[in-house]
DNA sequence: CATGAATGAGGATTCATTCAT
DNA sequence: GATGAATGAATCCTCATTCAT
């Protein structure tokens, strides 16, 4: 919002130079959480001062929505790509392996769970996360019809979203189990969900 | 460990102080969040001047680790519950609903939350959080490995560890699914978990 | 308000400390400003530290407040004093002396103007400031009017009001001429501060 | 000062720009003060970078002074116009009036306060604020002195400075009178300023 | 044991000023 | 000439922690 409220001269650099603010408090935020990273640690990764970030962002909070914003997107863009295989059902449990093996990466864990455990105070983020998650249903919900009906299977509504409820709450449940347990076996865990996905997706 | 540290004339009520403190700290932490909730804030809620606190934990992380360590202890003894049932697993299965309500109400999630997200970034807390686990996990694969006999299924550890994982990640991935989405269906949800589980315990 | 609404547990110490930070800064204000004096240099002026301020003020707009209400008192006790003399109006015209020298001295003319300056833009000062004037005036009117009716002069209110305004005016410009000409002549504008009160008192 | 030290290509264009600058400077000033003015807002209103403002005034400190001089030239000029009056006591009090009514506007108010204030603080706008008193104050002695001796009235120096600072500090003391006492009467007052300053002028 | 007054380091944010383009 | 991106010092304020009483 900044970015287009604020007239700047050259709005490519702008944003490059949002971006680096953004890649920056991502690396800042992962090591010391939101409110663990300071602006002056930001800036310093950044490599530009403090004052100039807010050139950029009207403050902490905005580049916090604004990098919360980013990360949902990404989430959005998987479902999108699910949405053009052939039999998204089959493709969904092809994705498990490596789906699972990402987020029991440290780097990734850290921040969905900043994301979340912010959003239960900060209603700003609230709203941003509450939104992304209301299209990400809608998306998912649709691949989940099409698939059911390609296999014959029953597709009513409400069916169907407390089963992609079930799944999408497996999968948010990775961060918070990998940082409970850090060494736990991936490879027996992606069997695991491989039987409990095949349980929600084909029966 | 401060409590055995420090010497207090009445030991007795030394722990009667700390239950006052932590009693207060769950209610602050979860109405604004580990960083949130100031040590005035605390001491105010537990009517304690915040000096007097000091005399019970070394600093505030010692109370958030505290805090963390007895949540900790009721999964546990949710655990010994689970197993002087006589077919455990069943009764797993007959628990979900509860749990998974239990689980959906707003007060419940933001605390868990909270111990993850800060467990992420704090170590002290990391490792307190960890040993917890370990403990709730030995608990549970004996409690699984029993099931399984009982009901003739392979029970070799690393199946199991792997099953075992799989349930857990599920059940603490509702505070995330919650805050994502707070309006969902608990009903649907509750089928879903059902069959996801009833795949993880008797396949 | 702050010494109110805060629970001190030693009042006595607690207005003790509130007017060591009023007198610093009225020191620090009178000085550099209301917006030149930081908070740390009030903080060492009063010999606390900065946060501790926090216990007693708000804010810093609630030192400027206080520091402003403090002041206007002294000008209500002035008004109080002159009500008591047997001839007010010509009790008044013998203050003139002392009360021009007085304003002449340059550590009295810088407050006021900061005041003055302040209110044009702070509205919550501002408010402060212009009820007090409405009480001055309140009980300025009163001992013109009394004064008034002793000299068997007309005293009907409009009339009594502009001759009031006039002569609140002249002091009220004092503080600004000594800025612009600090090294003026104070016995001759003493001599021509009589002739113009006069007028106004007695015509 | 800036003007005639920094070399400009086009001098015509140069002092156009130090205008644009000095009537936004204006506005800024009066709207938000002397400090609550930012260079930002300056620029923004002058329709010109805030970097090219340093082009033509050293510093924020400059624009205030060169802004004060331009504003006591105002002064200067009325002087001179009552300068070139037949009967220039006379003229004053028929002046009065407008005068006072002018002064009661609150767009007028604003800036000799906060020009006064911010003399109190800073020696350098002091030193042009008290040098620009003096030139007024050395028409304006001039115009009292040919009036007077037009009335056959004194005439001496000391006399006629006292009555000349008296009559100075009623109209400075106009923007504070307005400004604790916004709705005041107008009209009363006039007549009051006449009594006043007849007696001043004439006795 | 208990208080809360006191500290001071650290945080977000603003803004006059500079400088490469 | 003219821009506005960039700096960084300075400001207000918060809060964990200490300590005299």
């Amino acid at each position: 919002m900044s970015i287009t409220e604020k007239r700047h001269h050259d709005p490519e650099k702008a944003l490059q130079r949002r971006r680096q603010v953004l890649d920056a408090a991502a690396e800042c935020f992962s090591r010391s959480g939101f409110h663990g990273a300071s602006m002056a640690e930001i800036s310093k990764t950044a490599g530009m001062s403090a004052g100039h970030i807010y050139n950029y962002f009207d403050n902490k909070d905005a580049i916090i929505a604004a990098f919360v914003e980013e990360n949902v997107e990404r989430v959005s863009a998987m479902m999108r790509d699910l949405q053009m295989q052939a039999d998204p059902l089959q493709a969904l449990v092809e994705k498990i392996p490596q789906s699972v093996r990402d987020d029991l990466d440290p780097r990734t864990w850290i921040l969905p769970l900043e994301i979340t455990a912010e959003s239960s105070r900060n209603p700003k983020i609230a709203c941003v996360v509450r939104d992304a998650d209301r299209r990400t249903r809608e998306q998912f919900l649709a691949i989940l019809k099409a698939g059911r009906r390609l296999h014959g299977l029953p597709d009513d509504d409400a069916l169907l979203e407390g089963r992609m409820n079930a799944m999408i709450t497996m999968f948010q449940g990775l961060p918070v189990r990998a940082t409970h347990c850090p060494d736990l076996d991936a490879e027996q865990l992606i069997a695991s969900f491989q039987i409990a996905l095949r349980a929600l997706l084909f029966s």
